[in-house]
DNA sequence: CGCATATCTTGACAATGTAAAGATGTGCGG
DNA sequence: CCGCACATCTTTACATTGTCAAGATATGCG
């Protein structure tokens, strides 16, 4: 059932293809067409599984998010205690993309930033990895007995995340990696201040 | 000279128009064509003027990043000491992004981030915002007497920057506006601690 | 078995980037 | 003033790409 005419799991196949492509020649050698060549199929062959272009695009995007919540998880989980996973995941949040930068200009880049659960969502309440950092951020308050107003825990996970991210952002530039390594005590510094 | 077969200034008039294309429908809506077309000429005079599509983009990234070091200068020289400039800068980081949204991604989220000065440089040699934030840090440390190794000089100024940027980043990301609005109030305790 | 449907192919079209060849104006040396 | 080199712009052409429509092919269900 996997040959001739029809493919078998077209669908999965065509987001690995993207994903392969997006490593090998970043998100601009992304084409419908190559893909579906890819694949071997044909180039409209995609349409039966994608509305869109941008829906395949979603589709990689999602699963890409997918990989990269499991290494925060992971990460967290590795930890003795919510302090310890805070400061795992701000280290795997930047490891992650530094290790495949084309990945953040993927994710982070383009329009739709995160249409990983609906795009309609918004980015702050539906994004997982998100989500993960407030519930993490909860129990490092109750770990460590702090009472805090609403309005300055939203202040205090905004903090944690865009130091994460902007830290990931100036590592994934071009032609930072020479001047500045990113070893694990370096972002570790950074973020924990 | 400036009617029939000769523009005049095409070089700046298609810098314009694709700023002007790029605040109307983003980076995806730029096409040479059309910025051709915008400055009444054939799709193949801006050839003349740049190499490549990229060429083009670049000269406009070039344009945007002087209008965003200007206002980043304008929010230096406005305060009465280094301190306050760290802050005023980091106020006019999110706030230049948060006003206009697009000019981030465009600035940021392609390939070659930052081609102002030259590609092959590096970012934090080159990029004259950063430079700003470099010799106003080394101002602030004189004016508060403190003495740092560079070491530690060096992350402090990644963490000034990378907060300011990932908080920038994470304002620009559509659907956040809503649920946490950006006012000065919020940025500034954001980026103080 | 036969039919509805999902899946895939083929062919076509418009938009786009780009290259080549030629047209047109500008300015400079004579 | 003339003519010529050069910059600028147009026209034409072509490959790539996203998308659509029409048709072919297989799959599963009654």
């Amino acid at each position: 059932m996997s040959d001739g005419y029809h493919h078998g799991n077209l669908r999965q196949a065509l987001i690995d293809a993207g994903i392969k492509i997006i490593n090998e020649s970043g998100e601009d050698g992304l084409s419908l067409r190559k893909v579906a060549a890819a694949c071997g199929v044909s180039h409209a062959a995609p349409y039966a599984h994608f509305k869109d272009k941008e829906e395949l695009v979603e589709a990689i995007k999602a699963s890409v998010n997918e990989q990269f919540m499991e290494e925060l998880e992971q990460a967290a989980a590795g930890a003795k205690n919510a302090e310890g996973a805070l400061i795992n995941m701000g280290r795997s949040y930047v490891t992650f993309f530094v290790r495949n930068p084309d990945y953040f200009r993927f994710l982070f880049g383009s329009q739709n930033i995160i249409a990983h659960p609906r795009p309609d969502k918004r980015f702050k309440e539906d994004y997982p990895p998100f989500t993960l950092l407030k519930d993490t951020y909860q129990k490092y308050l109750k770990e460590k007995k702090l009472k805090k107003k609403k309005e300055e825990q939203e202040l205090d996970v905004i903090r944690l995340w865009s130091s994460a991210h902007g830290l990931a952002a100036i590592a994934c530039m071009p032609g930072v990696e020479t001047s500045f390594d990113w070893e694990e005590k370096k972002i570790w510094a950074v973020l924990l201040r």
